[in-house]
DNA sequence: ATGAAAGCGCTAACAA
DNA sequence: TTGTTAGCGCTTTCAT
């Protein structure tokens, strides 16, 4: 009244009994450990693949605890940097037989501690928390349950916590001495949105980019976004109220300059003819507008496979104190960028 | 000798025990069981609340089969139309409590294969296959495990399968009529990679539009893209060779059509004055770029709820025969459009 | 170098 | 309405 043998499930004791070894060995085999007779094993892989039999980490998970899977939680899908950046995280977690589980918050708060539960919930090895500007008490969880956390552009890090920030600083520097040698004095930024943390950073890094380059900090030449069209257009549309235009803007990322370009083209301003525009990112997209656009840089490959390290390194030795990886920003030079129209005053 | 109590693992047994009941009925009141007495069910939570205790669908998977994820295999992570997608994809499978495994083939076939495996591997309770141009071969090893499939614009189903398409006939018949209306005669076309069996589905649509608008198919203003921007800038560069140049274009995408817009800007002709542009899919870009991408828009969320819902029945029902379901299109008028310059010949 | 055996946390018959 | 029980497929000591 048993089962035919044939219909038996497939699964590592059926390996097992084909192969002539245990279910111990099997596993083993797959796990590739050296302990194993070389010999035996080939046998074994054999069948495996005569069988077409794929392992079950589902039940590893359940016995190990370890479910080979990272965790993303991004602030905003429809920004391509996040894309951009996922293809190649994805890439090297599947180089490495590892999953990502990709959580998105599309910019509500409230969505956090839902996908805080779902990293609990699916036992991820780590996290990789793209949306740090929001509120800690939503990831405490995760802090509880001592699940390895890296952040990105928090720039702090605590109780065994990694964070991977941008170099801003080298970006917008290489920005600033671009316009200036083009011959521009007055430099508008738009930045992101001020509540969050990053936007700060991205600002001072502005500012002293600007004193490097030895020019002044004008105020009213700056205005803040949301790292979205909307943002980039809104703010041109107001930094060109002032009295003394700027010649070229620097803006918090790709996103927000595509949105001030808008606004600059709706208002017949030409760039870069009448006014530069430089980016934060280097999107894909940048390359495919008009004028292309002049940008920083980020290799989303270095960034990757700094996430990736930082959560292989906090599962790894889980009590260690922080640490802070630094990804840099170089200038790429396109045509969004040309010297101001009208000659600036020479500097006295 | 044995561990403290305090420290014992927190699952369905600890719960049981301090509820005074059995981990079945713990599993039934976490499940929503009807068969459970409220006031039980009550202090079950209660307990589950005070512990904080969260269940392991790793486990229920084991035990059970079902993984309560679907997993989703994309060509390209980079077009913006698939992102969109996703955020609506997810969102519907979040809200009932279920996954999604995202694995990327950026357009390598190869990597196809490895999608499947990581499905399998995965377990995933079916999967939608959004790069279903490709080989049939690579997922041979879904069906042949009975996995339930959805795939996207192939238009045909097989063995169970359901296919949701997007009905660009009525997209590409308002586009062109809007066109026609306009004044514009001659048409051009820029479409996908004709090796794929959904460029010649919307080539055939925007034919049988043409024709229902009373306008004749000219083949030298067709031209074929790769649904992306180098596509679409280089087919322009090609179409603007010919003698009879059309006086607008219409394009298999919007990624294709801010190609073209950009190949158009470069050259120095002017849309719409001196070239009106029509896109197809609707991604939020086109509303950012200027002049705003007059297109066809697909609504995501509609079709991310057939998607779903075509998985769900799939997955109820499997031996049922094939379902193909449609995803209306329709026309946004916005800023790439306008009359032709020299008014058209009046038609015959 | 290999095997035996004890679960990981959960669900679903079946029994009560 | 609730409890008992037998695994789901795997890993990993501990033996041999």
């Amino acid at each position: 009244m048993t089962p035919a043998p044939e219909e038996a499930r497939l699964n590592i004791r059926t390996v097992a009994k084909r192969a002539g070894v245990s279910s111990a060995t099997v596993s083993r085999v797959i796990n590739g450990s050296s302990a194993v007779k070389e010999e035996t094993a080939q046998r074994v892989r054999r069948i495996i693949k005569d069988l077409d039999f794929i392992p079950s980490p589902i039940a590893a998970t359940l016995k190990y605890g370890r479910s080979k899977t990272y965790g993303v939680i991004l602030p905003d899908l429809t920004n391509p940097f996040y894309p951009e950046f996922l293809v190649e995280f994805e890439k090297i977690l599947v180089e490495s037989n590892r999953e990502m589980l990709l959580t998105t918050i599309q910019s509500h708060e409230a969505a956090l501690i839902n996908s805080v539960r779902r990293m609990l919930t699916r036992q991820v090895d780590g996290v990789l928390l793209m949306a740090s500007e929001y509120e800690t008490k939503a990831i405490e969880p995760l802090f509880d349950r001592k699940i390895p956390i890296v952040t990105v552009d928090r720039r702090k890090v605590e109780r065994g916590t990694y964070d991977v920030s941008i170099e801003f600083e080298n970006g917008y520097r290489e920005a600033v001495m671009h316009l200036r040698n083009l011959g521009h004095r007055h430099i508008g930024f738009i930045g992101g949105n001020n509540e969050i943390g990053t936007s700060r950073v991205r600002l001072q890094a502005f500012r002293s980019a600007l004193s490097f380059a030895g020019l002044t900090y004008e105020p009213n030449l700056t205005r803040m976004g949301d790292y979205r069209f909307a943002g980039g257009e809104a703010a041109v549309n107001s930094l060109l109220l002032e009295k003394k235009c700027p010649t070229a803007i620097i803006t918090a990322n790709d996103l927000t300059a595509f949105g001030a370009m808008k606004a600059l083209h709706a208002r017949g301003i030409h760039v870069p003819a009448q006014m530069s525009l430089i980016g934060f990112d280097g999107i894909q997209l940048g390359d495919a507008v008009h004028p292309r656009l002049t940008t920083a840089v980020i290799s989303q490959r270095v960034f990757a496979e700094a996430c990736v390290q930082a959560l292989d390194r906090l599962k790894a030795k889980a009590t260690k104190r922080g640490l802070l990886l630094r990804i840099p920003s170089s200038l790429l030079v396109r045509e969004s960028t040309a010297p101001p129209r009208r000659a600036a005053r020479l500097s006295p």
